[in-house]
DNA sequence: AAGGTGACCGGCC
DNA sequence: TGGCCGGCCACCT
């Protein structure tokens, strides 16, 4: 409790876990939600730490455009595809069909 | 302490 | 939508 130097990667996955099932957000509205829009580029980095959680729905977290760009990232190639179809949710191209409509607006929570 | 990096975003053409 | 550039903020070496 201190040393609560990494409290903003904490913050990002309580965001993130607060995802919904077939629901997916941007790293933007992520960061948004927190206070810090500009910082977008940080969830992505508190993201890449995500993997050491296990409650971090990381494939649910695509860019604004709705590409799993950080697919790369996960421990395959199209796991993060296969985990947003098996949701329910339709890729095409690395990219999010519908984007808009699957498109899940994170609430700031205290 | 300073510089480099990054799973981004917004604007412009 | 796609490509390019600048900004912005925190983390890492």
């Amino acid at each position: 409790m201190a040393t609560d130097n990494n409290n903003f990667f904490e913050r990002v996955y309580d965001v993130a876990r607060q995802i919904p099932y077939g629901k997916v957000t941007s790293y933007g509205a992520i960061a948004k939600a927190l206070g810090a829009a500009r910082s977008a580029r940080m969830v992505g980095w508190a993201m890449n730490a995500s993997h050491l959680k296990e409650d971090i729905p990381a494939h649910r977290v695509v860019n604004r455009k709705g590409v799993l760009t950080g697919k790369h990232h996960f421990d395959g190639t199209n796991l993060m595809q296969q985990l947003l179809e098996s949701e329910g949710v339709k890729i095409k191209d690395n990219q999010i069909v519908d984007f808009d409509n699957h498109f899940w607006q994170p609430e700031v929570q205290s």
